[in-house]
RNA sequence: GGUCCCAUCGACUAGGGGUUAGGUCGCCACUCUUUCACAGUGAAAACACGGGUUCGAAUCCCGUUGGGACCGCCA
């Protein structure tokens, strides 16, 4: 256990850009357990200080899905709080009045430069093989030349004022203690000249402002961690405590991207991926209980249970899909079938089965063994459905049109003629009478059967399928190759 | 290229000075099921390399190599 002396605020700080990709998720679940585990809050913050890439209804996609996932916010757009707004958008006061404090502190300073010209200078140190870095031309002009510049309505940013020759120095709970040479740290911009913080400036201000006591995001922010202590301590502010995660990685070990496979949470679960599941996969990348723990089923209770910082592994996980698929598999299985009708009813739409039948039910149980995922349905009900048996393999055809064959249809269309309905019993008792009558056992029984039945010689079953296709269609099916 | 991070079976990982280096996915075999799948059993499969420290190193230190991330008025 952590040492809980403060009370935990975390926040997962998204920006809203469509989707909700695996790894936030990732850093959303870990927030979320961390927070849970602790006995503290998980905040959402909007980071939607990009003008140019707001994306309509991107917050409530995300928002939707991290509920349906099970993930909550004590505070956020949607449950306020006492540190709202939640929305970097709405708080632009804020970011200007504390940038102005580190101008005039000496921390950070105007710069006028056009985006333009930025992109010269960054291509030609590309050319001339150097770093590309801000040449902090713009670090010595003294307060008049300011003034003057603004006052012509020259459009301005302010940059952080990274001290010289120095050693930033922090302890991350995961990774350990990392240094970094602010020399090679760059003046990074802090307002932007539409008047919108950048990242860096938000992050910390905000962070502070609302009481963050443990920062847990993905490792790709550890580079700008100095740039973010330089804020911090400008301000005379704390700095929380940072728990940088590892990546998600895809099968080149790549950082997780489109291309190479899904990285949008919707698309699994639009895929049929259970949520339980999901979680559950997700968590175990870069987690888990640690010594004597072999269990690898954990629900949110037990994850929320289990989860610690200490456990989160410093190296990139590999996204294993075929794990995931396992997995999935294990939840669909042992599912309670009522619950998981409601969520695979949408998988039969367009298979020619009547959702409203109760018998969907019947077959959901037949096949869920065979799932990865919901979205495989359709492939497995095409035996419950299709009005006549097709068989292009005239091997399957042969086993079907010999005398043993024969016999066995014609006593068993007589024997199922007798019956009212057919049950998954009665179709035993039934079987096992024609195998008495007939004499012929075995393969010889049952392929027949389930050729002239299924169209396949595997499938779930026998009994099930009977008791789905009805008298009617077996009694068809058969007769089909009773003479 | 610079800086930072990382390194146990193909993948996820346990172990963190003395272990036959353990588990899970996947792969293979067998058993069960008169099918396939499921389930069960078993097999193959790893400490990147080189130096130190130590009686002893997968484990600690240094280096090398390899991989990754970052280097935007994006987050």
């Amino acid at each position: 256990m952590e040492n809980l002396t403060d009370d935990v605020r975390v926040r997962f700080a998204p920006s809203p850009t469509g989707f909700v990709h695996v790894g936030s998720l990732r850093t959303a679940l870990f927030n979320y357990l961390f927070a849970r585990h602790s006995n503290g809050k998980n905040l959402l913050r909007i980071e939607d200080t990009d003008q140019t890439r707001i994306v309509e209804g991107a917050v409530e996609n995300l928002i939707g899905n991290l509920e349906l996932l099970g993930i909550e916010f004590d505070e956020g757009p949607m449950q306020g709080g006492s540190c709202g707004p939640y929305y970097q958008s709405e708080r632009l006061d804020i970011y200007k009045k504390y940038c102005n404090e580190l101008v005039e502190k000496g921390a950070a300073y105007y710069a006028f430069e056009t985006a333009d010209e930025l992109d010269e200078m960054r291509k030609l140190q590309q050319l001339e093989g150097r770093q590309t870095m801000y040449n902090g031309r713009a670090r010595d002009l003294n307060e008049e030349e300011v003034r003057k510049n603004i006052e012509c309505g020259m459009p301005y940013v302010i940059r952080l004022k990274v001290p010289r020759d120095e050693e930033i120095k922090f302890d991350d709970l995961i990774k350990g203690t990392i240094k970094i040479e602010t020399n090679i740290i760059d003046d990074q911009v802090l307002l932007k000249s539409d008047g919108f913080p950048t990242y860096h400036l938000a992050n910390v201000v905000d962070d502070h402002s609302m009481n963050i006591t443990h920062i847990i995001r993905g490792e790709e922010w550890i580079t700008s961690v100095p740039k973010h202590i330089l804020i911090y301590r400008a301000l005379g502010w704390d700095v929380p405590k940072m728990a940088h995660v590892p990546l998600i990685l895809n099968r080149d070990k790549s950082k997780l991207s489109k291309r190479q496979g899904d990285v949008a949470v919707e698309d699994y679960l639009r895929k049929g991926y259970l949520k339980e599941a999901l979680i559950n996969f997700i968590a175990f990348l870069g987690w888990n209980p640690g010594e004597g723990e072999e269990e690898e089923f954990f629900s949110m209770e037990d994850l929320i249970k289990k989860f610690t910082l200490e456990k989160v592994q410093s190296s990139g996980a590999v996204f294993n899909i075929d794990k995931l698929n396992w997995m999935n598999n294990h939840y669909i299985k042992n599912y309670d079938v009522d619950k998981l009708l409601v969520l695979a009813l949408p998988y039969f739409e367009n298979t020619g089965i009547d959702t409203s039948d109760d018998k969907v039910k019947k077959i959901l149980s037949a096949i869920r063994v065979y799932l990865n995922k919901l979205d495989e349905i359709p492939l497995h009900v095409k035996i419950f459905v299709q009005p006549e048996i097709e068989l292009e393999d005239e091997k399957l055809k042969e086993l079907l049109i010999n005398e043993s064959s024969k016999k066995v249809f014609k006593a068993l269309i007589e024997n199922f003629s007798n019956e009212t309905e057919i049950t998954a019993d009665i179709y035993k008792t039934i079987v096992s009478k024609v195998q008495n009558e007939t004499g012929v056992k075995g393969k010889n029984l049952f392929k027949p059967i389930r050729i002239a039945l299924t169209g396949s010689e595997n499938g779930p079953e026998l009994p099930a399928i009977a008791e789905i296709l009805g008298k009617d269609k077996i009694i068809r099916f058969f007769k089909r190759w009773a003479d």
